[in-house]
Parts: structure tokens; C-alpha cells; sequence
DNA sequence: CGTGTCATGTATACAGTGTATACATGAAAA
DNA sequence: TTTTCATGTATACACTGTATACATGACACG
């Protein structure tokens, strides 16, 4: 049993609480009461209240990015490795829901924006994707295009079935969803192809 | 002059707060003051805060959606209605970014859901597209494929740049986001070309 | 003409929220 | 031994949605 510091007892129990019930769910008394501490110890810790939210949200994304770079070197054929690096963003977003919306329904000022941050490389994910498209562009598999636009229209076309799936317009259950996502990652990859 | 209702005199002011700083700037006090009557008053002509807000963005939605049918009968040419039917959502998302945000962030029980409630054309809108996807298959000028779902696959690319835009992610200018957001469509539908 | 009835409002109160401010405590440094 | 400082507590304030109880005035009915 490895030992706590207050500020990892904190982030424990709001992850725990944030979890259950998304960022509603995670008031400060409740955060405290679970630590056991009162509220305003935690602002020894995190100086308000969206900056733990953050630090939440920001600590669970780069868990899973570290998982996107695994893949870097995935299959030889381009077009299969495509097809699987849409899987860890729907991964995630099916194993953390509300941090999912979380994450990108907050507008972060220190957010990347496209173009002139992804451009600069400065996206370890999308910079896989992009790989694979500048590699599949050079061998003739896509059509020549923009490399950097290509991939985020792919990176727009996950969110945006994975968005509304989180606002309820999917009746279907996870594995229908998952058949549903790839098979409309697939038809778009398809519509790229030379 | 039009005499107005106490509930539209509601309605107003709970919109323009809206508009100005999204669903948090909605208070039933605000509210209350902007209209001249106590907040308990508002209760007499909505049941709850939740309610209000569903109201607001629902009936700003249901304006918009007029403006898409006016677009039925658009270009004969099916590829161009296309792109032209892609337009007005994005106008809504930039006309009244925060109940864009709002009524496609919030869970509604009573949204309509794929696949069964659009293949049942429940949803007048999703028509719109529909009917031009199937009849560019007919003609041929479209790829044989399930046109419900190829509709909704451009749905998802739509919203899913309007999404990552209201999150931030683009450093674009409206004018700027909206030349890459034609541009992004136009590129889904020359994948979908026969 | 009373006299209910009922829609519409007000007044007050309560439990909950984030957090500012002031004070306590205990360990380490001087 | 005394000072300093990180870390905690206690209290209070302004704000939230809304439950409950009461007021008021217009209209229907005997």
C-alpha cells in the first residue's frame, strides 16, 4: 500500500465521484467529506474548483494518448492502421463518459488549435493519424490532398458520431454503436482512397 | 405593440440572457427581475429551471428547422443540394452558439433516436438530406449504399467540426471555419460519389 | 348583489453551492 | 527555544433552485 499524498487523496475522490455522476456530482463538500478533510483544505491543493476538473480531465486524456502512440507502429497496411487508431478515442469515451464530455465540451484556453498546433506537431494523437495518412498519400493508397485537413476530417467525423451518441440520439447499445462507428470510419476512409 | 403574455415575457427575457452567456446565465432571479415579477412567479408558467431552458432551445431549434425544409426543393443537382443542406446547421451553431451547445449537449429523454425514429421520418430535417442522398443513389450520381445511414455519417461530419469549433479547437474566424467546414463536406460527399 | 373559485402573483424559508477570510496546529529550520 | 511555514479548520457570505404558505383581483354563479 503505497502511501497518499492529500492532493492524490482528493483527485481519487473526485475522479470516484466524477465518474459516477459527471462534473455535477463533484462539489467540493463531497470531495472533502470523502478525503476526509474539510472543503477548504482542498484549496491548499487546487486553487478553485474548475482547476481540479481540469486536472481531472486532463490527467484521464493522457492516460489513453499513451495508448494512441502505441499504436504508432501498427499495421503495415495503412488503411487497417486508420481503422484502428478510431478505436482508443471511442475507447475512451465508452470507459469514461463523463470525462469524455467533460474534456471537450469545456472550452480550455490552453487547448491545441487547429491548424497552426497540430501543424507544429504539437498533438502526439493526431500526429499518429497524420502519419498514417502522409504514409498512404506517398504510396498512392489515398488520394492526394491535404494531409493535416484529411485528418482532422476523420478526427471530426469520430467526434461527431461519438457527440451525439453522449447526447442520446443513438438507440443503440455499445456494441451496436461500436459496429455503427467503425462501419462509418470505414465508409469515409473508403471515400478517401485514390 | 403586441401584448405579450407573462410566459412569453418570460421566454424573451430567459433568451436573451441565454444568448448572452449561455445556460448559466439563465437564473430563475435574473429571469424574474429582467420580466418584473418575483422568481417563485416564473413557476406558475414552467414547472422547473430544466424545463425553461428545454423550451428555449427547442423552439429556436424547431425555427431553424423551418428554414431547412424551405430547402427541399433546392438544386436539381443532388451533390449541390447537398452541400447546400449542410448550411443551415452550421448558420444555427453561429447564430446562437450557446443553445446549439445546449440542445445537443443535454440528454433529452424525448429526442429522437437512430436508427428507428429517422427511418420512421420522425425527424423533418434528417428528411430533407435523406431524400436527396436516395435520390442520388437512384440516379447514380451517389454510391449504392444504405442511405440512412450514409445521411446520418454526414450528420456526424457536421457536427462533429461545429463541436470541436464551439470547444475551441480551431483558431479559424467564423468566415475561416466555414470555408474549412464546406470544404470538409464537400470532401465526405466526393468520397460518397459513384 | 354577494360570494366563491381560481389563476396568478408575493413572501419567506431551506438546503445546497463555491469560496473569502481569519485563525489553529504541528513539524522543521534558525 | 523560537520562528517560520505548510497544512488544516471554522465561520461567513453571496448565490442557487424551489417548497410552502398566503394575498389579490377577475370572473362565474346563486
Amino acid at each position: 500500500m503505497t502511501r497518499l499524498t492529500t492532493a492524490e487523496k482528493i483527485l481519487r475522490a473526485a475522479h470516484k465521484l466524477f465518474e459516477r455522476g459527471g462534473a455535477d456530482a463533484v462539489t467540493m463538500r463531497r470531495v472533502a467529506e470523502a478525503v476526509g478533510i474539510t472543503p477548504m483544505a482542498i484549496y491548499r491543493h487546487f486553487p478553485t474548483r474548475d482547476a481540479l476538473l481540469k486536472r481531472l480531465s486532463d490527467d484521464s486524456f493522457n492516460a489513453v494518448a499513451h495508448e494512441w502512440e502505441a499504436r504508432r507502429a501498427g499495421h503495415p497496411d495503412v488503411l487497417t492502421r486508420l481503422m484502428a487508431l478510431a478505436e482508443p478515442y471511442l475507447d475512451y469515451a465508452l470507459a469514461h463518459p463523463h470525462l469524455f464530455d467533460h474534456a471537450f465540451s469545456v472550452r480550455r484556453d490552453d487547448a491545441r488549435r487547429y491548424p497552426e498546433d497540430f501543424r507544429a506537431g504539437l498533438s502526439p494523437t493526431f500526429n499518429v493519424a497524420l502519419a498514417a495518412v502522409i504514409e498512404g498519400m506517398a504510396k498512392g493508397v489515398l488520394k492526394q490532398d491535404d494531409p493535416h485537413d484529411v485528418t482532422m476530417a476523420l478526427w471530426a467525423q469520430q467526434h461527431g458520431l461519438i457527440a451525439l451518441y453522449r447526447a442520446g440520439r443513438f438507440s443503440y447499445d455499445e456494441a451496436q454503436f461500436r459496429a455503427f462507428y467503425k462501419q462509418s470510419i470505414g465508409r469515409l476512409i473508403d471515400g478517401l482512397k485514390a
